[in-house]
RNA sequence: GUGGGUGUAGCUCAACGGUUAGAGCACCAGGCUGUGGACCUGGGGGUUGAGGGUUCGAAACCCUUCACCCACCCCA
């Protein structure tokens, strides 16, 4: 029989890497709950149409990695690429902007893109997304990544890089595109293929380009950031005064784009060297028009998602509460009948009592508790029975003493051997 | 979508085109009839990713395909 694999770029997460995912989603909503925010659990399936209106038509997403297809009654359906295109139409189909004047949220959850795997990408990935509806203070960025930076630290990560810049309103980008337009198409014939479509259809995705020619080319050509508006430039100063008062270091990179036409105004990456080529694990920036161009009011916004699959890679140590782990070895069907007595007491007072439901011999059960690290055994046997006790090994020690066989003093006789 | 690398036991890896494809770790059992780790002995495990071809003979060489890894690209 063959067996049936997963599907590529999709894959199992368990052992110490599962550990990862739940610490640092652990860490994450303390922070998210300090900082005000609430959790939104959106559909993993939406309307194919949420995400070619919100991410736009010509980015790569959606032209060529989106889990997309016809449902059982015809209607074309999408696998979530993305986080904040969902989370923007519960915003308006719930009536969220309504009822409160800001809302703070936080999502998390897998993410879908069509894409080929590689380290650190896969086509079914989690994200950690933070959204922000119905404030433009400059503030508010600063303290978007400043929440960041106390989560990283509190994970205990230290090599990253902060990188900002601004991407402008539509007034100053459009006025920036026919500018840079006309720059690049004196010289287009130097510029890679790639560049040359982008040319056409988005002029600003030549500063994201890898190719080291290109890269000479916009080198020399004006940046967006040196033509913002006022109100844009005014906007984005304000947010890095935010952030040296918080003593935030971070690096300008007016080569900084985001793929998704969205966003406006500030945006922001957080990369790691140790990540190779997808160095990125958490990224964002503010959409002012987005909530009005899904048909909703006037309203701004500003997010960030972490790569959770990429941020995991970076944790080296988590933090655990250390209990201790309780094994029951028994011999005989007599002793067998106390375990879920037994067990029943360690539950009620939140302890791990463990056994082999199999097993033979008392060898393969401490065997086997020594490879689950076990801290103390309880054996129970004719024997102990018959005198009316329990052997309580320490597998660390190696010594053992014996307890009453009684279920009621079963807890507090066991207390006193490791609350201390 | 494009390139490069790699696919052999649960894991890490051996095996010049030539017996029945091996080792370490892990697992199970025994040595030790009721006491873990160390040691010794034994055991279970493989369609050598899949399909085809070359050859007296293929894990090895060729083709196709699939998967994984890395990079391009893209992004979190």
């Amino acid at each position: 029989m063959d067996r049936i694999k997963s599907l590529r770029g999709f894959r199992d997460i368990y052992g110490d890497e599962v550990k990862k995912f739940r610490y640092v989603e652990e860490v994450c909503r303390k922070y998210f709950n300090l900082f005000g925010y609430k959790e939104i659990i959106t559909p993993v399936l939406e309307n194919t149409g949420l995400f070619i209106r919100s991410i736009g038509e010509t980015t790569d997403i959606v032209e060529k990695e989106m889990f997309t297809f016809k449902d059982l009654s015809g209607e074309s359906v999408t696998m979530r690429p993305e986080a904040t295109a969902g989370i923007v139409r519960a915003y308006l189909e719930q009536g969220i902007f309504a009822k409160e004047r800001i809302s703070k949220l936080f999502s998390i959850g897998p993410m879908f893109r069509h894409e080929r795997p590689q380290k650190g990408r896969y086509r079914e990935f989690r994200q950690i997304d933070v959204e922000v509806f119905g404030i433009n203070d400059p503030m508010l960025d600063a303290e978007l990544i400043w929440m960041t930076t106390l989560i990283l630290k509190e994970i205990g990560l230290e090599n990253y890089t902060i990188e900002v810049n601004s991407v402008g309103c539509s007034d100053c980008r459009e006025h920036f595109r026919q500018m840079i337009v006309g720059y690049f198409e004196g010289i287009k014939d130097d510029l890679c293929e790639d560049c040359k479509r982008r040319l056409q259809r988005n002029p600003l995705r030549i500063f994201d380009c890898k190719n080291t020619k290109c890269k000479e080319i916009s080198a020399s050509s004006p940046f967006l950031f040196d033509h913002l508006c006022e109100p844009c430039k005014t906007h984005f100063n304000d947010f890095i005064r935010h952030l040296e008062s918080l003593g935030i270091k971070v690096n300008i990179n007016k080569r900084l784009v985001r793929g998704l036409d969205y966003y406006t105004g500030t945006v922001f990456e957080i990369v790691s060297q140790e990540l190779g080529s997808q160095n990125a694990f958490l990224a964002g920036g503010r959409y002012n028009n987005l909530v009005e161009s899904m048909g909703g009011p006037k309203v701004p916004g500003i997010g960030f998602a972490i790569g959770l699959d990429r941020l995991v890679l970076l944790v080296k140590e988590i933090k655990e509460k250390i209990t201790p782990v309780f094994f029951f070895a028994y011999l005989g069907e007599r002793a067998k009948k106390f375990i879920f007595p037994f067990m029943e007491e360690f539950i009620i007072n939140n302890l791990k009592l463990l056994y082999l439901p199999e097993a033979k011999s008392l060898k393969s059960q401490l065997r086997y508790a020594d490879s689950i690290r076990a801290d103390y055994v309880l054996i129970l046997g004719e024997d102990e029975i018959e005198k009316g006790i329990v052997i309580v090994r320490n597998m660390s020690k190696g010594n053992q003493l014996d307890i009453p066989l009684d279920v009621s003093t079963l807890i507090p006789n066991l207390q006193g051997l490791f609350e201390k």
